[in-house]
DNA sequence: GGTTGGCACTCGGTAGTATCGAGTGCCAGA
DNA sequence: TCTGGCACTCGATACTACCGAGTGCCAACC
């Protein structure tokens, strides 16, 4: 009560209380049940007695650090706990050999367009982890248009596709007006080509009138559906290995409420931006506001495209996970496809 | 022994039985629990006293179409009672108004491309059922190229884009050859373009020779990504609701089982291949092959276009759904998605 | 002969009880 | 300040008793 530092959130921890927290935070994660004094002091690392353990325990527990499920268990870290373990008291990790190669053949042979690649890439994440991951695809936003094109599918129905930069497609299915040949929508998309190309999705260049009535009409209808949805709205997202989703909580209804927010896309858009927007790459717990995934942690990874922030990977488990082990996936992920999906490299 | 019928699968049932049948199915659907005797006697439907309906409960479940849990329990229904129960004891059944509200809304207001379309039918789907839903996209091995066109990145890198007539967007990352310029790609673009239009991406047309070099090299670059990947493989599986497999089933293993199926997109599509050539529209429990789905019903209904059936629609749920209202759901589903998806209708 | 009421029996589920042991908090002594 | 000792707590497990839903069987009845 005297100690002004009680107030702050991650002042230093006496060396000891650091080792015994230590000790109960990875003793728990690797076996997901309370840890007492007894297995604390067995596990070697520190050199007193179990009484004196325990006397700190108490101490770790007043500070919020840990918690007792019921009176004669051991001790469980609290989010705080985790937190300050990620913090202070492990490094990101590094990837195995075998977990470095599945990596390196992955982006060897991976092929296909964009979307294929994130969603193989959550996958890979997931088995990489054991845990489920997330890819959430680059916003197309701030992306310019390399190619429009307007395309007939026969009986008044069209397609208007646009080519990124960053490599992403954005079709929209249109109704053509009546009598549209092939000539009209030829050079419709000759004009919309010439006026969009370079503007990006996410504000796009007003097309100016040709005088040529149809051209005009379908310049408009083409502008119109590609600029109708926002681009937040379409940011994608790809969940890779919800399966084990089950495996990592025991709670039926858990699994339930978190399967439930990774069909929310847009939830789990601002949650990844949210996260990284507090400058953390691991939220724990409570520490994001999302009420289901309170017994989750999520790390997560920026994807990046000439430096900026473009898109991002997350790894979804239990509080209770290997956080260098995801912390390094995700790392290693989020980097090779930087890498891979960047495109204007200066290398041409 | 002696009755010649016993090994005819599906024989009819005394009225009486199957009367008894359906009381059991049903009341196994709404409660989950084993039905007794005097449960069936309380429904009402049968004239008779509860030690009648033990006698045929009795034959009813040596004829294989229901089981005790336990000796002092109810019955539950077999796979075959199941089975007997949708082939003749109910019939697909009607939407509420409410549901057909939402599926005509739905339709009224979905925009954007193809993908998106089935992404949020496996949604609607789901809602309308509260089951987990699949959408497998048509398959676009039979569709026709409408423009195919190779986009400059910037750095050596292009992208093949090939739409067809289906609605479908295919797009493929390529390394261009150096010094590639915007008329080379032009040039490509044009030649390919004449060269493959019509022809499907499951057998591309050849393209001729054009004696430039330089596009004759692109042009096999593209044929060759666009051919590269059997499009068995790009058909694409949308699942809605996957949240909602936690409550249909109780035993965690079973969620976990039915999730991994779900992520093997090649499974999914053969799962329901497979059902719907047997000229099936339901499969119950090990009816399909699948062991890890052998406490699952799947309720299928084709997309069809232009008469050729290309895609499908399923409803995933316990053994104990509920048959007619998870079929009328896929029926108007189907057919909807069948129409907005059907192009090269006549009418135009 | 099919149907029925009666009846003994089975067995899963629930509740109550006893026991075990991991782990604790506390304290006196080193 | 640390340690060994000790009484205590309380979840987990095992065992028992009991209840009741549901059964199979049978003699009697229409």
């Amino acid at each position: 009560m005297s100690d002004a530092h009680e107030h702050r959130g991650s002042e230093e921890l006496d060396p000891r209380k650091a080792a015994i927290l230590e000790a109960v935070v990875s003793g728990y994660i690797s076996t997901a049940q309370p840890v007492g004094s007894s297995a604390i002091v067995k596990a070697g690392e520190i050199g007193v007695s179990s009484a004196t353990v325990r006397s700190e325990l108490v101490a770790l527990e007043r500070e919020g650090y840990l918690m007792q499920p019921h009176t004669s268990a051991g001790r469980i870290p609290t989010d705080k706990g985790y937190r300050f373990f990620v913090d202070h008291l492990t490094s990101p990790g590094i990837l195995g050999p075998q977990q470095r190669q599945e990596v390196t053949s992955f982006f060897d042979h991976v092929q296909g367009g964009l979307e294929d690649v994130l969603e193989s890439a959550s996958s890979l994440l997931s088995d990489l982890t054991s845990y489920t991951a997330v890819v959430v695809s680059p916003s197309h936003e701030a992306a310019s248009i390399r190619s429009v094109q307007i395309v007939g599918l026969g009986a008044r129905r069209g397609l208007v596709v646009a080519v990124l930069s960053d490599g992403g497609v954005e079709n929209r299915s249109i109704e053509l007006p009546e009598s549209v040949d092939d000539a009209a929508l030829a050079a419709a998309t000759a004009h919309l080509q010439t006026s969009l190309m370079g503007s990006t999705i996410g504000a796009l260049a007003t097309v100016s009138p040709t005088g040529n009535a149809a051209t005009d009409e379908l310049c408009a209808l083409a502008t119109q559906v590609l600029g109708s949805t926002t681009s937040i709205e379409h940011e994608h997202v790809f969940v890779g290995g919800s399966s084990r989703l089950a495996g990592a909580f025991d709670a039926i209804e858990t699994v339930r409420g978190v399967l439930s927010i990774l069909e929310q896309q847009l939830v789990v858009v601002s949650l990844l931006r949210d996260v990284m927007e507090s400058g953390l790459s691991v939220a724990i717990g409570s520490e994001h506001g999302y009420e289901p995934l309170a017994s989750c942690a999520v790390v997560v990874a920026p994807v990046e495209i000439n430096g900026r922030q473009a898109g991002a990977v997350g790894i979804l488990g239990p509080t209770r996970m290997d956080y260098p082990g995801a912390m390094a996936a995700a790392e290693v992920v989020s980097t090779e496809l930087s890498e891979r999906i960047g495109t204007e490299a200066s290398d041409g």
